[in-house]
RNA sequence: GCCGGGAUGGCGGAACUGGCAGACGCGCGGGACUCAAAAUCCCGUGGGCUUCGGCCCGUGAGGGUUCGACCCCCUCUCCCGGCACCA
């Protein structure tokens, strides 16, 4: 009797697939498989593979085993998003160099990658913080600067004291630092930008082409984008002639302003308020918003502003209102300045309020009419237009756009749209990233380094320690440079790259592994982009996923590749979970994958992730995880399908299998892949389960299961790959692996079943249920149906009064009533 | 506030197109094996009633459509995720 060990063939197979080099990858452009781009989310060295690693890899490997045994060409890559300030500060607390932290981490996860038996093609295995990588990292961003899509400007960016960097907005959580949780203050410093802007309404436009995405993921997409349509409207400094630029989302209520606030930061604030005589009371407002975290102004008081003393006209009926400076005006959405209709807008209106400002009604709500005086809120809604001029009795919001366009025609303003989405800063203070391949020099000004002389080398006698600058800045010699134009003293931009600049292009390097004339090569890509299929965490499903996007859509316009989204069809794998909260240090609720894999088996861990339930749904380790110390479900079940697999050979070829398990297999079978093509992984392994409980039945009924237990090994095999490579060759006796014999197939004719169970229901009651042939037609169901004892009793003396016939499945009496 | 997703046994979940609610597994109860435990195997397992034939109730709450609703529609409650002085 063979016993299911799996420290026992794990280390085996693992020995012999990297012999057999099972999981490369063909190049060869006459290979006549289909090919199939399995990418998964690289990983971020931080330590050994977590929770999160176990469940989404399980999953990306499944699919790209299943792909392979169906016959693809798949190419199913690995690699590390090697940069970034999470490494440089597990290093600094270490007290050793961010380069030894990250390598040693990749190598141990890359053990644990192997020992999880991940079908991997390593021979295009990445690392972003190799100079080979980072090269071409530094390649793309000068093809992004000659075009005036990466450029320089001084902007406040959110600093963090004690990390001593710039943080990305996206990066503060609640006015904190995202990594240590520090307060983030405000500061001006010059940054390198990506103009993502430009891209903004093609990234919006692009997701109808984003069938196989996750709503959620588009949702969030579009909601960062953050479109809005209106007009752009000018109004007129009554005292200086100064005209001033608003965003309006409603156009439709210019009659109803009834006066105008600028941002604190507006150029135009200072003069204005000199000249109006109010700077004395302004410019302690302004320096303390200017000391708030740009993130943490949501906590800033609506009704808190200023009076400037000055007034605009509004340009379409010449009215004279009065300005005033409100931190609830943003300088870095729209214009930075406002008209405000208190009767229609909720701030407006609080605002008006507080300091005693005119209320005017010019939208009418139908069949109710608006007294300002009374009104306790503002009325956002549709209505009809009033009180405005040319417009009245315009239903809105439909006038909207004609108010708009009447604008432009007036020469007063136009149609506009104003986005959400700011361009990438993408420029860090820190040691541990892409250098910037920028020289600075006082003729020639900002000067791209040579592609020839790429890479520039971060190099490694750097004191990293944060500090205030740039710590490249603080090297004695690096940042010392002749100009490559002009030959004069130069300095090297010290800034290193956002590690997102890094991992928005990796997918293409994967397909021109170690390719020296660039960052990959047009064909390659050609052949193997866009991605079939791209497996991560939903936490990414901004951030990377925008910049991934944008990246592709400029490499299109730069004429590098021929499509313009890289990854068609995505899939979110669930977070891994304790008790409801995230697994963290500080909660202490960390469960390591590692552990469970070197006690019951990498087998087991995958199963164990899968079986959990739907792949995009979290796990919660509390709810699925029993007794650490007892057998795991799918660990016993492996065994189970070890001994009834020893039971089929031994029972051999000769004792015939039973009609009910030829049928059950050939069903199992389509239903599994039609699984396998949805992932919904939970219940092909049910699937599998029924299938083994049935050759159980069948073995120990005296029948063989031989047919069963080779295409039950088959289709274990993305799921557990050990297994199922074990009890291929080993117990079934094939001579080369499952991985690469083939998915099996079925037979329609052998899936269908011969007869089905005929539900007789009376008045929508189950009454019976009848075992009926397949084929029986609406006649032969109702005269079952009508034979049936227990129908006849539950109808009793009723008249029926119609017959529902579902041939073969159902029948239903509906009585008199 | 706006947008998206969800709520099914003790637990994870299944039911794909409106047609047997609870597949599969965990847990639990009972039994076999064992000196004992682990492992393994067998039986049972939504709730209530039962004359043991069955009957009634049951998919967050309420209503509707339908011969028939976990599934479609309306109203509501709660949970998760995203965005948010965005003009």
């Amino acid at each position: 009797m063979r016993r299911y060990d799996a420290s026992e063939i794990e280390p085996k197979w693992q020995r012999v697939w990297e012999d057999e080099g099972l999981y490369r990858a063909s190049d060869d452009p006459e290979d006549p498989r289909p090919r199939f781009y399995a990418l998964d989310m690289f990983s971020y060295p931080s330590g050994d593979l977590h929770m999160g690693h176990a469940e989404a890899f399980a999953g990306g490997d499944a699919v790209a085993r299943f792909r392979a045994l169906q016959g693809y060409n798949v190419m199913h890559p690995i690699g590390w998003d090697a940069f970034g300030l999470n490494a440089e500060n597990a290093a600094i607390k270490r007290q050793i160099h961010p380069k030894e932290w990250t390598y040693a981490n990749i190598d141990q996860q890359a053990a644990s990658f192997k020992r999880m038996g991940m079908s991997f093609d390593w021979s295009r295995m990445l690392r972003t913080c190799d100079p080979e990588y980072y090269r071409w990292t530094q390649w793309l961003f000068l093809r992004f600067f000659e075009r005036g899509l990466a450029y320089r400007k001084n902007a406040p960016v959110n600093w963090c004291p004690h990390d001593q960097t710039v943080l990305a907005n996206e990066q503060v959580i609640a006015g904190a630092c995202e990594r240590c949780g520090t307060m983030v203050e405000r500061r001006d410093l010059t940054q390198w930008f990506f103009k993502i802007t430009d891209y903004a309404q093609r990234l919006l436009d692009d997701m109808e082409t984003l069938e196989a995405w996750p709503e959620r993921v588009l949702t969030m997409q579009r909601n960062w984008i953050g479109r809005s349509e209106g007009a752009r409207v000018t109004f007129t400094i009554e005292e200086t002639g100064d005209t001033v630029e608003i965003f309006t989302t409603r156009p439709d209520t210019l009659w109803g302003v009834t006066f105008f606030v600028f941002a604190v930061e507006h150029p135009l604030v200072k003069q204005l308020a000199q000249l109006g005589g109010t700077w004395n009371d302004i410019e302690p407002l302004i320096q303390r918003v200017r000391n708030t975290p740009l993130t943490f102004r949501e906590q800033a008081d609506t009704k808190e502003g200023v009076a400037l003393g000055v007034h605009a006209v509004n340009p379409v009926n010449g009215e004279r209102i009065p300005c005033f400076v409100a931190p609830y005006v943003l300088m870095e959405y729209g214009t930075g300045a406002i008209m405000a209709v208190p009767a229609h807008d909720e701030r407006d209106f609080g605002f008006a309020r507080e300091h005693g400002l005119p209320i005017r009604a010019v939208i009418q709500p139908e069949g109710d009419a608006l007294d300002p005086d009374a009104m306790t809120e503002a009325y956002p809604g549709e209505g009809v237009m009033v009180n405005s001029g040319p417009f009245d009795g315009e239903p809105t919001p439909a006038s909207i756009a004609k108010v708009a366009t009447w604008l432009r025609e007036e020469g007063r303003g136009e149609p506009a749209i104003t986005f959400r989405l700011r361009d990438w800063l993408l420029s860090r203070q820190r040691y541990w990233g892409a250098p910037i391949p920028i020289v600075h020099c006082e003729t020639c000004g900002e000067v791209a380094v040579p592609d020839e002389e790429l890479p520039v080398l971060l190099p490694d006698d750097v004191d990293f320690q944060p500090g205030g600058e740039s710590p490249l800045a603080r090297h004695p010699s690096w940042s010392k440079v002749a100009c490559p134009t002009c030959g004069g003293d130069a300095r090297r931009d010290t800034d290193t790259m956002d590690t997102f600049v890094d991992s928005s292009w990796y997918f293409f390097r994967y397909c021109s592994p170690g390719f020296e004339g660039g960052p990959f090569r047009r064909e390659d890509v050609d052949r193997w982009m866009p991605a079939n299929q791209y497996t991560g965490g939903v936490e990414h499903a901004i951030l990377h996923l925008l910049y991934c996007r944008f990246f592709t859509k400029a490499l299109y316009d730069f004429g590098l590749v021929g499509f313009t989204e890289p990854f068609p069809r995505l899939m979110n794998q669930g977070q891994v979970i304790y008790d409801g909260a995230s697994m963290s240090k500080t909660l202490g609720n960390v469960v390591e994958p590692m552990p469970i894999v070197e006690r019951w088996g990498a087998d087991s861990m995958r199963l164990i992730m899968l079986f959990a339930g739907p792949f995009e749904d979290d796990i919660d380790w509390k709810l699925i995880a029993g007794d650490p110390n007892k057998r795991p479900g799918v660990t016993a079940w492996l065994g189970r399908v070890f001994a009834v697999t020893d039971d089929a050979v031994a029972r051999g070829a000769d004792v015939e299998e039973p009609e009910v398990l030829l049928g059950l297999t050939h069903r199992t079978i389509k239903g599994v892949t039609e699984d396998m093509e949805r992932f919904r992984f939970n219940t092909a392994i049910s699937k599998l389960q029924v299938l083994s409980n049935e050759m159980r039945a069948a073995l120990d009924a005296g029948a063989g299961a031989l047919g069963a237990a080779s295409a039950l090994a088959q289709m274990l095999a993305p799921f557990a790959p050990y297994a199922a490579e074990e009890l291929w060759r080993e117990v079934l006796g094939n001579g080369s692996s499952v991985h690469v014999s083939s998915w099996p197939s079925y037979d329609p004719s052998l899936a269908a079943e011969d007869t089905v169970t005929l539900i007789v229901q009376v008045d929508g009651k189950v009454r019976d249920k009848i075992e009926v042939p397949a084929d029986a037609d609406e006649d032969v169901c109702l005269d079952r149906a009508r034979a049936s004892e227990a129908a006849q009793r539950a109808i009793g003396e009723r008249q029926i009064a119609k017959e529902i016939v579902r041939a073969p499945k159902l029948v239903n009496f509906v009585t008199q009533r």
